[in-house]
DNA sequence: ATTGCAGTATACCGACCGGTATAGTGACAA
DNA sequence: TTGTCACTATACCGGTCGGTATACTGCAAT
């Protein structure tokens, strides 16, 4: 657990990062929490972007590690496993440091198409939704990867809805809505989607 | 559609705002967008706090006003309209301005707890909750709460996923997992808010 | 004609921003 | 002992930030 400066300053300003937001940290705020230099800082980090992309870059790698774990050790069925993810979030939303999804936060304080930022976050949500196809497609389900993004969006949802309310119950609700997909999905259920906004449907 | 002038500051800081985020927004380049001066910015508005909130909080009513009449156009019955939501933010989506939620954005970039950015945010999302829970409790929803927190969680889930990635088909498949919601909630469904992990539940 | 008021024009403030230049420290290796 | 290297210390840079002071313009009401 002994870390080198470098690692020190990147744990500083992530934990800064995510808890007052990017563009509130000042590189001297960040020196300070490091206990180090602005010197050492620009050794390591070419700038303020490049630690930014670092910290992204890392809390990408750390959080699915993390995340696998939690479940695992929650559920030992592809299914159970499935439902964990709910509870793994709700208990994460649960701690008083919750700030939200640091990739949402980061695309939303740097808005601009193009943005390195943006790539970043589109990968952390890529590995997650892919993560959770292989577990509806272990389960059997129908069409894992539309399975997926739905539940995706739960999680998401119910993240953000979390940031803006807290201890509004959003991670119960979205494993009740969880639940119910899944299910619906393990059973027959056609491919829907031809539908548009017409309200009865083949039954 | 002749504005004043404390409308058009308002209006140039909001497209401002909501396109290139609210900290990369100085007044200055407000001040700039409404071909006006600071003296006159600062006379209608307290603070860039101020204007922050007064852009938020006409935001609040402007989106909901605009997203009932897009629902209305598209459909009658309440059910058609508990869908035909996922069509106007697919619609939304799709625009080449879209920028995500501004209300999740203003948060992310005020992250603090008890910053009032967050509490028009919360108040933004329980009146969109509340408008949906109307709809599914006109469908005849066995819990119209539960299903309305449900779906504003797709729809949330859709919007910053369509934001991380565009065109990833975020609304087609909010939709489909709605439909699945709704069904089912207009069925019979006991209330599963005791259950945990475990995956059989009563059946 | 005078007053008042909405709005303009512009210069300025201190604070902070990201980033750099320069000099100095101490430990370790040859 | 000397050189190297990681790191510190500190002063500084130009630029931008939110916000203010002061003086001016033009119109409208009395």
């Amino acid at each position: 657990m002994t870390l080198n400066l470098q690692e020190k300053i990147l744990q500083a300003a992530s934990e800064l990062f995510y808890s007052q937001g990017i563009r509130a940290t000042g590189v001297d705020a960040i020196v300070k929490a490091a206990n180090t230099t602005k010197m050492s800082l620009y050794k390591y980090f070419l700038s303020k972007d490049d630690l930014v992309l670092a910290f992204l870059r890392k809390r990408d790698e750390d959080f699915r590690v993390w995340f696998v774990e939690q479940v695992d050790a929650k559920a030992d069925t592809p299914k159970a496993k499935l439902l964990a993810v709910f509870d793994v979030i709700g208990e994460w939303m649960a701690v008083p440091e919750f700030r939200g999804c640091a990739f949402i936060n980061a695309a939303a304080e740097f808005p601009l198409e193009g943005n390195p930022v943006h790539q970043v976050s589109a990968e952390f949500y890529d590995h997650f939704r892919s993560y959770i196809a292989d577990l509806a497609g272990q389960c059997g389900s129908k069409s894992p990867e539309s399975l997926a993004l739905q539940l995706s969006l739960l999680v998401e949802g119910a993240i953000v809805s979390e940031q803006m309310k807290r201890h509004s119950g959003s991670a119960e609700q979205a494993k009740q809505a969880a639940i119910v997909l899944i299910e619906g999905s393990l059973s027959y259920i056609p491919d829907l989607s031809l539908s548009t906004t017409n309200t009865q449907e083949q039954q």
